[in-house]
DNA sequence: GTCCCCCGGTGTTCTAGAACACCAGGGGAA
DNA sequence: TTCCCCTGGTGTTCTAGAACACCGGGGGAC
């Protein structure tokens, strides 16, 4: 009964004890705004110490699941809103403009079912089959960017005969394909890392960075890849020149 | 001896470590992918417990000042690179493209000596005095991004004799001043929020968010404003239809 | 009536110690 | 030689308890 709580499963029991309130919260048991039993009435009722209660804590709250205030208590936040504003472009991958020494390490390339977000952004079903190609950049020996792109199998049965160690995904889809990509949606937040992404990219896990989803199409409006990149914010900076002739702030 | 380790001043016992851990890493006393001492000789030197000191090394982490890893040690980071690579505008404020109820709250406005960061962009002495103007963007009654502009003073004087409540701070340069924004230079970049940021926000302090700085500069080449602008990462995305000529990634 | 202080409730910081979990490399077995 | 295990070093998770620190509101002082 002492000592060392996570030996029963394989999972630290403060995870447990998050994902069991995520689970509340998401079920709607915890509404947003409520305020949760005090720290350590929640910390009883799991059966854990303050401590390891206040870990879970921690996590929902990098998560903005909750809110604490310091002499107020612990409150379920607000959901989350997306927005449409800027004008983003060439986001995901590309980022040699500058004459760095910018390195592509292709990690693998392998056939695989799309989860339910690739599966909806290509337009396929889950049982679907579509080619995952993983990609390393780094900038003068810095990793920068983790890059998943998905591509439908037909797409991706021609793809795989490239040699896409040496040769630039666009360049295998424009040349070999004759695949142009004419429109993309991209999205464009602010997250923390997984695990494995931030082993690939050589910084901690929970790490926070930029996380871009893009979805391109080819001029006949079918979708071709779906791109997910994560970038660690805090080796990674968008700055930009802007010219303006109307107003601003 | 026991407890209670922050009873000396008033911040907590592992900011001061972190603190001191920071210094020696900016000093360079530690460099870039140098291993610290392990976490039980660390806690020693600083007479804390090993607890404390993960909480000190959590900060750091949190800052991307060190990387750890598991069963490997404590490293201290790589430094932060800037690129350049986006075509972003109007980031800093102006939410209001899609037709949401989108309301601005003056939070205040008030003079003050610019920090080094601020009095860089503008071009001025540490000493010289800026007029900072606070606002709160909501959309639908959900705080969005708390913007926080820097006037040089001689501007500032005239700014603060506006109804800045009432009319938009891009107004009021143009309108009352004649100051017409021609160019800025905006850094965008994947952080955490402070305290302040993320009380005035709703939002957990430490919240991964959107930073936006943004230097504008009048016809004149002159700094007009610098603009400051957190936007949590939770309840904010950026998407956009994207529409290309040329290659892609 | 108005102001201030104090109090109960809540989150925060800290201790001292124990038992894992993960990783690299060396030494022994095959 | 090659492979595997095992060991030492390092970060991680957890306990049980104690003393702050912060906030709002109620009650007393004026």
């Amino acid at each position: 009964m002492n000592s060392m709580g996570g030996a029963n499963g394989r999972i630290p029991r403060y995870q447990g004890i998050a994902e069991a309130l995520r689970t509340r919260i998401r079920e709607g048991a915890l509404r947003p705004g409520a305020r949760l039993d005090n720290q350590r009435r929640l910390a009883t009722s799991f059966g854990v110490t303050l401590m390891t209660l206040r870990q879970a804590l921690e996590l929902l709250e990098r998560e903005h699941l909750i809110s604490r205030r310091h002499g107020l208590g612990t409150f379920v936040a607000a959901p989350s809103i997306d927005y449409d504003i800027l004008q983003l472009r060439r986001f995901a991958g590309d980022l040699s403009a500058k004459g760095e020494r910018v390195a592509t390490r292709l990690l693998g390339a392998r056939f695989a079912s799309p989860d339910r977000r690739v599966a909806d952004a290509l337009g396929l079903g889950l049982g679907a089959r579509v080619l995952v190609v993983e990609r390393l950049r780094s900038v003068d020996g810095h990793p920068m960017s983790l890059q998943r792109s998905f591509l439908p199998g037909r797409i991706g049965d021609d793809v795989v005969r490239a040699d896409l160690a040496l040769t630039p995904l666009h360049l295998v889809l424009e040349h070999e394909l004759g695949v142009v990509i004419a429109r993309a949606r991209e999205t464009v937040s602010a997250v923390r890392l997984g695990r494995r992404e931030a082993r690939e990219l050589g910084c901690p896990a929970g790490a926070p960075a930029f996380e871009s989803e893009r979805v391109s199409y080819d001029a006949a409006g079918a979708p071709v890849v779906f791109d997910h990149v994560f970038i660690p914010g805090d080796r990674f900076r968008i700055t930009r020149e802007l010219h303006y002739e109307g107003a601003t702030s």
